[in-house]
DNA sequence: AAATCATTTCGTAAATTTGCGAAATATTAA
DNA sequence: TTAATATTTCGCAAATTTACGAAATGATTT
């Protein structure tokens, strides 16, 4: 057994997929990335979780990277965030050769 | 918000997702992928964890179907599951279109 | 200022994940 | 048969994830 740790490259893919290891979080990024962008309450209506769950899984995207929210009041859209999108679909790629 | 759950597809994406979320799991899939195959031990000398819990992550990557082992004794040899991979690979690159 | 709307944060509970070392299992070698 | 080798399973603890409803926040409308 070695001390040595992960590359930072397997750390970022391990947290992109960690970001999508969840059913309703794929579903959500379909959503966002068919349509250009969405509000958090339309979204609601079509899952089978409550608010505040959905919440939750919002931002872990958005901490992963993958989305950003811009407040529009009274609601917040939500959209594909490019930079994190690209970054993932580039290294899943690589990954999978 | 609706009662319907997810699609197959979502679940299954979401299933390998799972499989890839943690960092020594893609190192796993990175040593299985380079070289044709391998045996538990000798990875273990190159992971920065338990025997018993590189054990773990092999039978998770196995359930999840990425994975199969074969019993060469005394030792295991763990290879890639070429159709997990694939299906994995094909629906990851359907995903991020 | 009070009511309303969209969304998040809080508090909490249950389930799952991650990790380890010790013990168990199974095969081969002495 | 006993010892050695390779790996897994067990038992456990700590951390994280998932989920909900209630309460809080922040902006707009009445």
């Amino acid at each position: 057994m070695v001390k040595e740790k992960y590359t930072e490259k397997q750390l970022k893919l391990a947290r992109y997929a960690k970001a999508l290891s969840h059913p309703v979080r794929i579903q959500l990024m379909e959503i966002l990335s068919k349509q250009t962008c969405c509000y958090s309450g339309d979204i609601a209506d079509d899952l089978p979780i409550a608010r505040s769950t959905l919440s939750q899984h919002l931002s872990e995207l958005k901490e992963a990277g993958l989305i950003q929210g811009e407040f529009n009041p009274p609601k917040i859209k939500y959209c594909i965030r490019k930079e994190g999108w690209e970054e993932a679909k580039r290294m899943m790629g690589e990954f999978f050769e």
